[in-house]
DNA sequence: TAACTATATTAGAATATTCTAATATAATTA
DNA sequence: TAATTATATTAGAATATTCTAATATAGTTA
């Protein structure tokens, strides 16, 4: 594999690889498309603060947004993108199972 | 979700997201096991550049190594790691197809 | 046990990320 | 058109990441 493939890979991770941008991408999942307001509202924080996710988020082609008016609502342009969280969940499990095993008492 | 979960999953992100520690996972999807001295070798770094990244990906628990006299094995701990990647790469193709579109001639 | 080999750790400089606070922009409505 | 609303951008401080160079540790062999 090539060095752009490595590059490649490892900012799209990065950009997924906070917790303020999988809270972000959570509520997306749930709802398919907010608005800004939406988004700092329910996760309680600013409103620049969440601007600046959302604009790691549009740069690395993990979310689409579009002018309603006022607003702009964002939804998450490929499903892939949960199904990639959903994994690193499940290896979490895992992981999280086996070390418990070596603390049985 | 918790935050607890928040935090871990962008834990986890984090350590794949770096061009350095996904070329090594990609070697030890091909090689199973390998010591820190094949891999510095192979992709042409300093041994404490690899070590460090050996032990970021080692601290969130997506390799494990063990003794063999001087050396150190490291191998990837569960096997979901590689289809995470698979899956980015995926996702990153995707994207660039759809990309593309937009720029027929 | 001294020298050697493989790996790990540390210090510190360079760079990148993240947040807050302030300000700018763009669309809407009075 | 002025005020309002929603979002984006910027500056800059705080923190985190990454690399190199030097050194430490641990196991092996002469």
């Amino acid at each position: 594999m090539s060095n752009l493939y490595f590059n490649l890979t490892s900012s799209f991770l990065k950009a997924l690889a906070h917790p303020t941008r999988l809270k972000i991408i959570e509520r997306l999942e749930q709802e398919d498309e907010l608005c800004v307001c939406h988004i700092y509202e329910d996760l309680d924080l600013e409103q620049s603060n969440v601007s600046q996710h959302l604009k790691v988020l549009r740069n690395q082609g993990i979310l689409v947004s579009r002018k309603d008016g006022l607003k702009v609502m964002y939804s998450v342009r490929h499903k892939e993108v949960f199904k990639i969280i959903d994994l690193v969940k499940a290896a979490l499990y895992n992981q999280l199972k086996e070390d418990q095993k070596h603390f049985r008492p």
